[in-house]
DNA sequence: TCGAGGCCAGTTGTGCACAACTCTGCGCAA
DNA sequence: TTGCGCAGAGTTGTGCACAACTGGCCTCGA
């Protein structure tokens, strides 16, 4: 993370950056659930005083990712299988909205994002990483994001889907679900996704999607 | 509201008491669209610092109910059209969900809250009161929440019900809605949704609403 | 008369010290 | 030995003073 450019920024920006950047350290399992964070050695990492900070950790919390107990400290959450399994039921519904309510037409530049995307996923045939993985499954789902204009529909479901990112992850390391096999599953994804979306049929581009998240909620349950 | 109370809670209670209490100020138009709140002022009022209260309305500003401008002062935001329209579309489509997704058994307390409700809607026929039917219809549909056990669906659907409740307010306030026409319109309205919720018809429940929300919505436009 | 520049009051953002609270570990008594 | 209590370290929560910033007013010069 470029904190040199954190002073030209406005405070807001600030906020949104750190937000992101401890959001995706939670999310790429840098902190494992249930593992304790400290203000005071965030913020001096980050440069500034714990009052900012705090306001970071509380959004955080306020989404699900953190938690703080007065006297305690603030841990990252865990993640329970009935709760995962309700985050999966409303992500299939919204996948839908996605590309029903206020789609936007497919640009060209979409379509070269998504081919880019694509090709990281037949890379990673060859040379599996889960990080790696991680970060390509978020480009793809912050790209088709695009393709509606809702933007409370686009604000709920990113927060639904970091909610849940990392169970997946976890999955991995813990080899309950086999990442080789993961990569060769998305790479035919992807191609199925693009080849919709250059058809302009978002429809199916929706249910392909929800496809995907139901058997993807399948293999994760074993 | 019970400042007395405010004493004896632990921080997060404190917190989530006083969102709701300036939410409900800015749903019920105490707070005007565009005017500003002191951050001095409301701390004095719950004989707190000004610290725990940024705290609440970073949560309120998150929700896009405040907009906050570094030198300047905390503003009340406005809701143009585009985005009531957003908002209304997306709701439509999850009040389906708020019965079709982990559907929880209807309850006689259930019933019972919602017959009480209804009477509220028929009492408010012969005594027409906008800031009471603001409330009749956010219990209504804080009732109508729990049939869903889908916490995240709940949480969504929360916000955006909130984000966006004021506007009628503001249209009956305009006289641009005929107060007394939507006080007859609401209490068929619950009877109708009551009679589905008796059958024990949760399908019908949910299209019910969506007109509901899609008419109030047509009603708005003029 | 008009315009530019700066001063001032008022607001949000930040840093820091302390309060409130929890948990661990040690000592002491039964 | 075991249980209780207490003290201390460490953490989040709060209050307060000041920094950073904005917008309007006022002054001064052309």
């Amino acid at each position: 993370m470029d904190d040199a450019a954190l002073d030209t920024m406005t405070a807001r920006d600030r906020v949104d950056l750190l937000h992101q950047e401890i959001r995706d350290r939670i999310c790429l399992l840098d902190y494992l659930p249930g593992s304790r964070l400290s203000e005071t050695e965030l913020a001096q990492e980050f440069g500034i005083s714990r009052t900012p900070l705090r306001r970071v950790l509380a959004r955080l919390e306020d989404e699900g990712l953190l938690r703080s107990v007065h006297g305690v400290g603030t841990m990252v959450t865990d993640v329970d299988y009935a709760e995962l399994a309700q985050v999966y039921r409303l992500r299939k519904e919204l996948v839908l909205l996605q590309t029903r309510l206020d789609p936007v037409p497919v640009s060209d530049a979409l379509l070269a994002r998504v081919r880019a995307i694509l090709q990281r996923a037949e890379g990673l045939e060859s040379a599996p990483s889960a990080r790696e993985f991680m970060r390509m499954d978020r480009d793809m789902f912050l790209a088709l994001l695009e393709l509606t204009d809702n933007a409370p529909l686009r604000q709920m479901s990113e927060r639904l889907y970091f909610r849940t990112a990392r169970i997946w992850l976890q999955q991995v390391t813990a080899s309950h679900i086999d990442l080789m096999q993961e990569c060769r599953i998305y790479a035919r994804e992807a191609a199925e996704i693009l080849n919709a979306l250059e058809l302009g049929d978002l429809d199916a581009v929706g249910h392909i999607r929800r496809a995907h998240i139901s058997l993807s909620f399948a293999r994760m349950k074993g």
